[in-house]
RNA sequence: GUGGGUGUAGCUCAGUUGGUUAGAGCGCCUGGUUGUGGCCCAGGAGGCCGAGGGUUCAAGUCCCUUCACUCACCCCA
């Protein structure tokens, strides 16, 4: 047998109506708030992600889908969103228009990382990007939308983290005094924080390692090394959020694995999905436009895990199928061929209905019909043919009422929409 | 890449110190009702016991290898 590959999995009707529910209500939402959908190809050149996301990061060095096209081109199957919207804002000179644009885009991201509890190869993401607006009023916008969008869906047990990384001015001050602060601790580091130590202490402080932990405390913050205008930004962040009843905690230790991010970052954690705890992240990467060849641009956004946003929601239910209104049973050849006419009909006016096509006893069809979870049951043998008046049972009370064959489906419709 | 756990019917799982045709519940099909679902009863279909090798008179069971799933580390959505 032919299988899924590994890290790959199947969205399944059941599940996939919990999947629709939920992007039809982020579509609302991000569109009332005036962002617009844009369809980007799931593979770009290899080049637009190293340089994005930055060459050190885990997802460059380890975990992108990558390999040359017939020509040898390096061509990638895009690990994330960000940089794929910002090489088409670029790309199709949107700042020549109005540097101020919204956009979001749903769809499959790949990483090639081991797969656990809420992590997949193949993972979908609702990603929100905002260009053009450096004002810390982006910032608070969009994580009010992301507040409205989780509150919305009654997620459950979920805490959004804030932080600021600061810019080029004032991180590298804070990552030379943090290097500083670590360099002489190395000895009690784990290993792979000794190796952190170097290429990048941020990640150290964030150690679960209990002697890592112990180590650090003290450490300075990045906190303390803002400059004037990131202080300035992110207290106009806060303030933002606290005037719109943004719930928030501020995490200094707060550390993004993308490169890319300058000021405000944040992050919606659970505690429900195991080790996986994030299930939206997002900030400010102000630098990112111009690392891809663009005018400088000031840009905000974050990504939704829909995997692990569907598992938050799903977690209690298992079945999100919606039961069909109608099932029409036939019996006998003569009453098949017009019970199939009707099917056809309800099906086009809009009426979801089912049938047995294989002439099947009554009893196997009305079993059919409950497994289905129908409402009513439209009924049609040889009796009724002579009557030309059909039966439609309703499932929950068992009441039978007669329906004249003329103009039946129309009728069936009606009595079926008043319940 | 590194560890732990688990692989037996469509699903959830039993399977004794190795012993004949491998079981249960649920689900599915048929019947009990010459035309009425859920409950009940009876019957039925459905398994290369993850794969390969080894030990043995004999392997679902013991040994080795491998693959898959899963959880965790790392990192992130």
């Amino acid at each position: 047998m032919i299988k899924l590959i590994r890290g790959f999995r199947d969205i399944l009707p059941g599940d996939v109506e919990l999947w629709q529910d939920i992007e039809a209500k982020a579509r609302v939402l991000l569109e009332n708030f005036g962002f617009r959908e844009i369809r980007l190809p799931i593979m770009e050149s290899t080049d637009l992600f190293s340089r994005g996301i930055g060459t050190d990061t885990d997802i460059v060095e380890k975990e992108m889908y990558s390999f040359p096209d017939s020509k040898g081109r390096g061509q990638t199957l895009r690990p994330e969103a960000t940089a794929s919207v910002v090489r088409a804002y670029i790309e199709h000179g949107f700042a020549g228009s109005d540097p101020v644009q919204k956009f979001y885009t749903i769809g499959p991201m790949f990483r090639h990382e081991r797969p656990q509890k809420g992590r997949y190869r193949q993972f979908y993401q609702i990603n929100a990007e905002m260009y053009g607006v450096a004002s810390p009023l982006a910032d608070v916008q969009i994580m009010y939308m992301l507040h409205l969008f989780f509150t919305g869906l009654s997620v459950p047990d979920v805490v959004t983290h804030v932080n600021s990384l600061g810019c080029p001015e004032c991180r590298p001050k804070f990552r030379d005094a943090l290097t500083a602060f670590v360099s002489d601790k190395t000895d009690r580091l784990c290993s792979d924080c000794q190796r952190r130590a170097k290429t990048n202490p941020l990640r150290v402080i964030d150690c679960k390692v209990p002697g890592c932990k112990e180590a650090v405390e003290g450490a300075p913050s990045i906190q303390d090394h803002l400059c004037q205008d990131c202080r300035e930004h992110f207290e106009a962040v806060i303030k933002g959020l606290d005037n719109l009843s943004v719930p928030y905690e501020i995490n200094p230790r707060l550390v993004r694995g993308l490169d890319y991010y300058t000021r405000t970052t944040f992050e919606v954690q659970t505690s429900l999905l195991g080790a996986q705890n994030a299930v939206a992240g997002g900030g400010r990467y102000d630098g990112l436009v111009k690392i891809l060849e663009g005018k400088d641009t000031p840009a905000i956004g974050f990504a939704i895990g829909f995997d692990r946003l569907a598992a938050l929601l799903g977690a209690e239910e298992k079945d999100f199928t919606v039961p069909p209104p109608l099932f029409v049973a036939a019996l006998g050849a003569e009453a098949q061929k017009i019970a199939f006419d009707w099917l056809c009909a309800f099906n086009a006016k809009g009426l979801r209905a089912e049938m047995d096509y294989e002439g099947k006893s009554l009893k196997s069809q009305m079993k059919q019909a409950n497994r289905f979870r129908v409402g009513h049951v439209l009924i049609l043998g040889e009796t009724e043919l002579q009557n030309n008046k059909a039966v439609l049972r309703n499932m929950d009370t068992k009441e039978q009422v007669e329906v004249a064959l003329d103009g039946l489906v129309d009728q069936v419709i009606a009595l079926i929409n008043q319940g």
